[in-house]
DNA sequence: TAATGAAATTAACTTTGTGTAAACTTTGAG
DNA sequence: CTCAAAGTTTACACAAAGTTAATTTCATTA
């Protein structure tokens, strides 16, 4: 288990291929999210911040094309990787996407192996450069690049399962994350860990930022809030 | 969080084995209920009407697949979660079980953690989706995701129970809630609490807002206005 | 492959604070 | 006025989180 499970988001309006889709990334070992539509697809990818988004460009309420025009427009999802699903013989819509600022498109009717080989060539091209964005909170910044975080103008050094849990509470700052979000986020969905290590590693965290920046919400989860 | 307890209903024809998943299950906090081929799923599911379904693919009478997709196509059943038993090797029929409607599967010979860490996933997903919006009525504020309450620009700080039971009545400003409906969203149908509990938390919330914004309908219930 | 050290996890214990009951007071409908 | 329904206050049990130390896991280097 090497690093975090990469996000994959799949927007597409048949049930079946959602199903087929996630069937097979899930089996790669990624986590999938789904949508029906362009509407809910935005609203998901804000919601997750998903590492890759998959996209049929025939869409209910908005197309793949306007989706992702939509989503480059925005600082957070100017290096997220898109790709397109696309009509066989639709030519012009394939160039439409790679102008809307797709990184790949695959034609329909799918082939669940050349999907999945295309999504793992696609991150393996962006490479092992960690994702997401460097998150600056207050005098609290966070870069998962370089993996190191600042307070105050110090560094402070944070081991991996650490620093995972800190990124994900700043990711989105004053948000209760409950303890369920924790673990399947920073541990993944498969691995059981007792209830207390996550209170561990929440308390080291703390302990080495030395500011109280994690509020604990009884019974419910924890935030970051300065 | 957790509300009242779910009814999960597993069909496998060996015996052995729906006692080891049952005594888990249980062991977790599931209602359990078991069948042994897939006509008995079916009369129990249609009797039960359980949030879970686990089915064996391979059974007499009716195959998990089959089953599944009797079920689906029934609307009583669309919303229910269904996960398949496979053997590990046969990967055709955890594709025929994800195209008929499945929501996860689990492969054969079963590892207890396991099987119970994707149920409770499972749960988790669908329950995450009721995770509502933010509501704000007046000079009040109540957000579910930060989980505060804003009155007049300052932050209120509720303990859980207080949250949901003020982001309950705020649901539907004006509209009152009768103590029972109260006692079962808040509380959860199966958890039984004296009467004064309701009025005590009720108290500590209208005390913590400083503001008479909750009303008591003598003989009903109470009503959320400003 | 043994030795080391850091990180992750568990285990055992302590602390905290929510949620509930109990006992008493107040309110208001009839 | 009466009495059931709701309000208050207090006290306490228990579950959830904090803490610390011990243990396991894992990668690194001799």
């Amino acid at each position: 288990m090497e690093g975090k499970l990469k996000q994959i988001l799949i927007a597409d309006d048949e049930p079946d291929i959602l199903e087929i889709i996630s069937y097979n990334l899930e089996k790669e070992g990624y986590k999938v999210f789904t949508a029906q539509d362009g509407n809910e697809a935005i609203e998901k990818a804000r919601q997750i911040k998903p590492d890759l988004i998959i996209l049929d460009i025939m869409m209910p309420k908005k197309t793949g094309v306007e989706v992702c025009k939509i989503l480059r427009s925005q600082p957070a999802f100017e290096e997220t990787l898109i790709i397109f699903l696309t009509a066989m013989s639709d030519e012009s819509s394939q160039i439409k996407g790679l102008e809307s600022g797709a990184d790949d498109y695959v034609n329909k009717p799918i082939s669940p192996k050349v999907l999945t080989s295309r999504v793992n060539a696609l991150f393996r091209r962006v490479g092992n450069k960690e994702t997401g964005k460097s998150i600056t909170i207050g005098n609290v910044s966070i870069d998962p690049i370089k993996f190191i975080v600042v307070v105050d103008g110090n560094e402070i050094i944070l081991a991996k399962k650490e620093f995972e849990l800190l990124y994900l509470l700043a990711s989105r700052p004053g948000r209760v994350f409950l303890r369920n979000e924790i673990l399947s986020q920073v541990w993944g969905n498969e691995v059981i860990v007792g209830d207390r290590t996550i209170d561990v590693h929440i308390r080291k965290v703390r302990q080495k930022m030395g500011l109280d920046c994690i509020t604990t919400v009884k019974g419910v989860g924890y935030k970051f809030e300065i």
